[in-house]
DNA sequence: TATGAATGAGCATTCATTCAT
DNA sequence: CATGAATGAATGCTCATTCAT
């Protein structure tokens, strides 16, 4: 039965072994991913495992939590400059924080977010995007002229972030992408930037 | 001559068998579509299987085959209307062509899609994007205004098409959506209109 | 999943791993008979078990069913003999007989009693019981003289029944025993003889 | 001296692992009776059961030396009132004792003795009956008529031990038994009689 | 050519036992 | 002495693949 970490080695275990769970799933893939290699990966015994995980899918679900509070907590520090850019920068700011995160530790994220389509987390994702919807509140806050567009702002938010995470995930996957990074996040802003420019006028 | 009959026959083995991979993918997920399920489906035997696929990969490489042409069909059938449309209407017209597309057959293509990223199949994903980009090129030229912004046609069509698959993608298997359907389609319509003007008023 | 045997050669296989069953379980004990055990005694694949039998339990259930009707046709085929004989022949007669069953193949079946308490098998272990009442119903029919003590039947046949079971079950189970096996059964025979005379002369 | 309460505890400890391995037998039977559930029961450390027996087979064994102690305790304390009664009563007196502690706190040791036939424990089942024998003996003492049959007394006793014990066993682990438990040790006190009777009237 | 019984490597998981603290 | 975290051999079972018919 697994057993909640009470102490600091107990911690370090589990840390350690939902850490080789990510790198297992970005050495062979979800499909190839066995216990074993957790274990190896992480240089402990499966029988370790097992004191902590009650089973396979629950390093699974340890590692997406692992994941997505990575994914709020970069948000969340990143909220106070983010606020005070313009649309445009702003926008750039968040992305390239974001595709820095998916890269780090040699893309171990981004391996990871290819699988996330198996696993049932919808819930887990709904939270990173209520994180996101409230950066956008205080956005529209310190940017009071947006007020006047407010009632556009789920729909655009919701639009907004999907098209940018997706794209990012689908480019930095791809292995000989037809434009550059920087294109591709320049190009998301100023869709975005001008989208805003529009309903503002319109408005 | 006498080879037409064998050959008619095993294209109709081949093709139930890459049917009955994408009802056995959509009813029984990733991790449980076995090639007894699939041969069971498909009303053949697993030695059949094997005579015309030589694994289970290589069946999964021919149902992503015949989803891209099917896609491919669906843009080009599409292009004579959707060149003639204005931007907005076009880029929804698109859209809702390809979410029918994935919902049709009680959602087949869409269950595969979300397991798309499992295998490797970036190269036909680039030759998708390359009718897309046909299909542009098109527009452009029953569209001659947009000659002015030719150069940033490739970025803006790869961000475009790349946040409208994957914005309509994770749509669809959301189960509790916060927006409707029709405002995430208008949205990415308007969006890309408001583009195209910003960057047709700069040129 | 396990399928129904329809050829002869399913028919073998299913006997085959059934008596590997028996074998093992003489051989390793009930703790130490491993589905591998059981493959390689009968010389098949851990696949093929699982190909005729959807668990190990199965296999449990299918010896027990053997065995049952292993008795069962002993016993009916010990009915015309048995209700010629007095009751203390006849008691011995079927005491021998099932000895001699339990001993057939090197104590197979004497081993795989001692493993009956785990198994959830009362149902069959009923129908025994069954069998063994209508035999002495049988041995009534043929003796009239005992229908002067039909009410005490039942009662008298179950205990009859339990003891000689398990008394000639202890007895061969047990390494060095006090009296000969000769002796148990004259025992047990003039027991139940000298009650039967008992109640008919209270009767 | 300074070793006594150390001895003391020791012993408390063997004696509370002891009833665990009973209690867990009982819960969750032999196959699901893990050193954990046992310590856990027991309220000590996996380790302190390490500490007193050298292996978990070590615990039944200790387990079976309880059990019969009981069962020799039980008899010897049950002699002084037998050897006052007639046969018919003395047998059915034993025989309530017997079942009354097989009974006890929940049937425990019942649950204990369907797993019996497991163990390697048939030198103790012996003291058992050396016991029982010594019970005998000391009825016929006290009853000196019943020297006549001396020679037939080693293997009647031996027989009604066992199916006596054998009897009632499979009696209390039966669901619905076709006869009362009543009636059972009546029938059994019966034959006895009925065979001592017809004994003594041969002698 | 078509079949599906047979195979066995490989998987997730359990649990008796050890040993550092 | 007592602890319980750590171990890893062993288990039941699955399923892609083969091959005799």
């Amino acid at each position: 039965m697994a057993r909640k970490p009470q102490q600091n080695r107990a911690k370090v275990m589990v840390e350690s072994i939902v850490e080789a769970g990510f790198i297992s799933l970005a050495k062979h893939g979800l499909e190839h991913t066995t216990t074993r290699h957790i274990a190896d990966i992480a240089g402990v015994s499966i029988g370790s495992i097992y004191e902590y995980f009650s089973n396979k899918e629950m390093i699974y679900n340890a590692m997406h939590e692992h994941f997505m509070t990575e994914v709020i907590v970069m948000l969340q520090a990143s909220t106070p400059a983010f606020v005070q850019k313009n649309v445009r920068e702003g926008v750039e700011f968040i992305l390239y924080r974001f595709s820095d995160l998916l890269k780090k530790d040699n893309n171990l994220y981004l391996h990871y977010l290819r699988y996330m389509g198996h696993f049932d987390h919808a819930k887990h994702m709904i939270k990173v995007e209520q994180v996101l919807m409230d950066i956008v509140m205080q956005y529209v806050i310190h940017n009071p002229q947006l007020i006047k567009i407010a009632p556009h702002i789920p729909r655009f938010s919701y639009i907004i972030i999907n098209a940018g995470i997706f794209s990012i995930m689908r480019y930095l996957t791809t292995p000989n992408p037809l434009i550059s990074f920087d294109e591709l996040i320049m190009g998301l802003s100023d869709m975005v930037e001008s989208y805003v420019n529009t309903l503002l006028s319109k408005a």
